[in-house]
DNA sequence: TTGAGATAGTAAAACGTTTTATGTTTTCGG
DNA sequence: CCGAAAACATAAAACGTTTTACTATCTCAA
């Protein structure tokens, strides 16, 4: 069964492709087509089941109602539920959303960014990884909208949002100084995007703001993509080696991770050994005991995500560009 | 800056529109075009970094090296890690993948069908909402390869991948039995797709294979969709009223609210009450004491996926329909 | 009764490719 | 040195829309 065309439907109709153009497009009055002829071509179509070629629209009109989601990793929860709020509020506006991850390499993100810009997406919304710098910046200056989130680029003069990750990792560490605390580690990843070393410098200025020292020692970064049962193990010997009283994980898959290697050591979660994980889980809340988090707004920001990038289709122009930084709530379970 | 096309390069080295194409599409040798043109026009390529417009390119030909993938919803671990590999397999064999979350909503499900058919998208992998039977089987009649996964339809004739449901869940049962319980409880949702008939199929038969009575008191059918607060107030029911020693959770998001239930209640997991969730989670891992799950391969289910759709866009030939039915794993805790 | 504007509609170009059919030049065996 | 085949290359149609510019008819105020 071949697929009608907008021409089969003129025909059937008896009148030419521009007028059911104009019909469709809802251009019907302002063009001036009659109401018999409207209702006509209207009953064809929906009784035929004819549908617009999406892709010889776009190629028409140069663009194409996709945004392109690019973000790290889709089977991370944190990306996973912002992914589909952000899908949720496009669908609700008539757009779609094309998704990749970038397992945070370089290279395929820049083949990300060509895939989608040859098929011509309307707009991006991006959580970066360093390097694509230049690419982000020629879409920019072919006026693209694009939006960045969750991690900021200081050499992309464009809008971003994403939670206040210095202020939250800061109280966290307050907090575990409240309850006394003094040997504070921090597990963090060594990938450098701004998120990552905000929330580093949250934990060294909290440190030195109480008269802390801080130390390296108490550090431990796990190289990013590195295999599990390496991290748990490297894990393992940072919590036996010293005598650390709290520790912060900086990502909620190293907090995970984190917990599987205080299982293995049977070291017990308590008032002598506190841990809190950034980014939310279910696991955080259902273990025993449950597991202090640090809360990213995730609805807040993906309303805000979809609501900047569709004042930016809307509206041609170029607006302001706005950073939205998003508390974040440290969660003391 | 305006996009290149193919004119331009056509220009600038000197040859027809027509040349350029053969070149770029790998068919220079067969068209006998010379490789000193070859050479030239792939340095200008190069230089001025072209990229062909996919838009138009799909237009011409048809289809778009896109692959749909629909399933319920991407934010449930199981779908994300699933859309994960299967992204993963695809982009290496150069496909894209739209993906989109029905929420287990026919009417949405239909909308995405449309959508990427308007979009052409050269295959679809779906796991489907009862209800679309019709659509699938008109993508099907117009020669479009699709892939069921998760759960298969009854009604439409065409390849599925999935789990072993009914066995696997047959064999949680029987575990239970093993281990001296006999009031075991299920619970499931209501929803009425195939995969979990089969769960509760194999609960069912397991008993009475065992002699046990079946009993509608202790299966729990949880409302889709439905609000957590209420799902685990119904939960925190079951387990009161009744002497229930092993449940079995249908679901790994049920089997999560299962366990706050199971908290605010203060009701241990143990010796005299004992869970299996079915899909394998974080929590159930981490979760003290940690919770016996069922583990779907989900590698080889998206291995077998890619595999078969791979197969069917390469081969126009349709394939012999192939069910594949791959065992999941108990895993005991 | 005229002609200006409103009303109703359409032809054809354009978007950027792929592909078919065809044209020209070169090579080389006899 | 002829002519057929091989080598090299291209013009133009087609994919399915949107949109610009245009034609034709009707209405009604002056």
């Amino acid at each position: 069964m071949k697929t009608l065309s907008i021409k089969d439907i003129a025909v059937k109709a008896g009148v030419s492709i521009t007028t059911v153009s104009f019909i469709i497009n809802g251009k019907a009055k302002e063009k001036s087509i009659s109401e018999a002829v409207i209702k006509k071509v209207e009953e064809i179509i929906k009784e035929s089941g004819y549908k617009p070629n999406q892709i010889a629209r776009s190629l028409r009109t140069g663009n194409s109602n996709i945004i392109g989601l690019i973000i790290e990793d889709i089977s991370n929860s944190f990306f996973s539920r912002i992914a589909r709020l952000i899908e949720d509020k496009a669908y609700k506006k008539g757009y779609k959303i094309i998704y990749s991850s970038t397992e945070n390499d370089v290279e395929k993100a820049k083949d990300l960014i060509n895939m989608f810009k040859s098929r011509k997406v309307d707009g991006y919304i991006i959580s970066p990884t360093k390097g694509i710098e230049e690419d982000i910046n020629a879409l920019l200056a072919d006026n693209k909208p694009v939006i960045l989130f969750d991690r900021n680029l200081s050499d992309v003069e464009t809008h971003y949002v994403g939670a206040d990750h210095f202020k939250a990792s800061y109280q966290s560490i307050e907090s575990f100084i409240k309850d006394g605390k003094r040997k504070i580690a921090l597990v963090t990843t060594d990938i450098d995007v701004e998120q990552i070393v905000e929330r580093f410098d949250g934990y060294k200025k909290a440190l030195i703001d109480h008269q802390i020292t801080y130390s390296d020692e108490l550090v431990l970064k796990i190289h990013f993509n590195q295999d599990e049962t390496e991290t748990i193990a490297e894990m393992k010997n940072l919590f036996l080696k010293k005598e650390i009283d709290a520790v912060l994980f900086a990502t909620n898959y190293l907090a995970i991770s984190g917990l599987k290697a205080l299982k293995q050591l049977n070291k017990q979660i308590g008032d002598d050994f506190s841990v809190i994980a950034y980014d939310d889980h279910e696991v955080f809340e259902l273990h025993t005991p449950s597991i202090s988090a640090v809360q990213q707004p995730l609805e807040e920001i993906a309303e805000t995500v979809i609501q900047l990038i569709l004042n930016q289709l809307s509206s041609k122009a170029k607006a302001e560009n706005q950073k939205v930084i998003i508390p974040a709530k440290l969660i003391e379970r």
